[in-house]
This record gives structure tokens, sequence and C-alpha cells, in this order.
DNA sequence: CGCTTTTGACCGGCGC
DNA sequence: GCGCCGGTCAAAAGCG
């Protein structure tokens, strides 16, 4: 009776390259609003782990709808997922991010945050949703780069 | 006043 | 061809 629940890798596309598992991140409380970010670990990763789906970079998109003329210019979006231990699902990066949208996925009794870089030419995006079997958790999932510089990292 | 946030609706893509 | 899902945008309201 289920044609894609019985699939939970059916979003294989998911492809957690880098699968962070902070735990350690001590017991913060909801209200941490500490005015100095840590190291956070995303921003290493976003040094670092640079690359979407790009490991088996065999899969790509079957749309196969190259442009009839000129196509390349294919800027490759990274993303990342990080799976962070947190009451709050707002992991306060450093960066400003403008909610544009909320999603129940079928897959999570929770629903999906949208969250997009308030910035200007930052084709950021950042997905957040808390994990279906570890509610304590949050995956939070960066889409792309800063191309503005830090937020005020000072 | 500006900006953010919230909900709904809409669209596209893929699958079968 | 239709259905389903995910994703995005839009408008409005609220708040600082």
């Amino acid at each position: 009776m289920d044609s894609q629940e019985n699939s939970y890798a059916n979003q294989s596309n998911f492809e957690l390259s880098e699968f962070f598992e902070f735990d350690e991140w001590e017991e913060e409380d909801p209200g941490m609003v500490v005015s100095d970010y840590p190291q956070n670990p995303v921003y290493a990763a976003n040094d670092q782990v640079s690359y979407a789906g790009g490991s088996s970079s065999h899969h790509e998109r079957p749309s196969t709808k190259d442009p009839p003329s000129g196509q390349e210019e294919k800027e490759i979006k990274e993303k990342v997922a990080f799976k962070t231990k947190s009451e709050v699902e707002i992991l306060e990066d450093g960066f400003k991010w403008r909610k544009y949208g909320k999603k129940m996925v079928k897959n999570s009794p929770n629903p999906r945050n949208y969250y997009r870089c308030s910035v200007e030419g930052c084709p950021v995006k950042k997905r957040v949703e808390r994990d279906r079997e570890d509610p304590r958790y949050v995956i939070t999932t960066y889409e792309g780069v800063h191309t503005h510089q830090g937020p005020s990292r000072f």
C-alpha cells in the first residue's frame, strides 16, 4: 500500500557528502543568545566540502535539457548537510537568513523550513529540518556559497 | 518605517 | 495522462 513511503531512500538524491555529527555541542539551551559565535564548523566545511552530488558524478539531472545554445556556465551548487544536536533549529551561523517557506514532508512528521540569505546577490539557500527519528537533532543543509563577505565576522 | 515572518497557492518535474 | 512531491513565490501581518 505505499508507493513511496516504503522507499525511505527514495530521496537518495540527498547525498550527504559530509555527514557531521556534532553531539558535543554541549547542552546549549534555546536561550543561547551569545553575541560571540563559536568557530562554527559550517565555515570550515563550507570551505572544504565544496561539491554536491559530484562524488558519483554520473547521475546528475536526467533532464538533459541542455540549452539549445551555449550552456556551460553551470555553477555547481554546493550542498552541505549538517546534523547538529540542538533544540533550536535557528543555528546562528553569523549570516542573516530570511525564511521564505515552510513545507511538510511526508517522510517527516515535522515541517521543513526554507531559508535564504537576506543579502542580495547571495544565491545561498539554507534548508532546516528536524530529524525524523531524533527530534533532538537538527539537519541543516546549506546550498551555494556566500558571495558577499562575511556578515560581521567580528 | 523597514524588515521579517506566516500561510496559501502555484508550478515544474518525475513516476507509473 | 494523471498524480504526487518538492520547491518557490506572493501577499499580508506583526514587530522592533
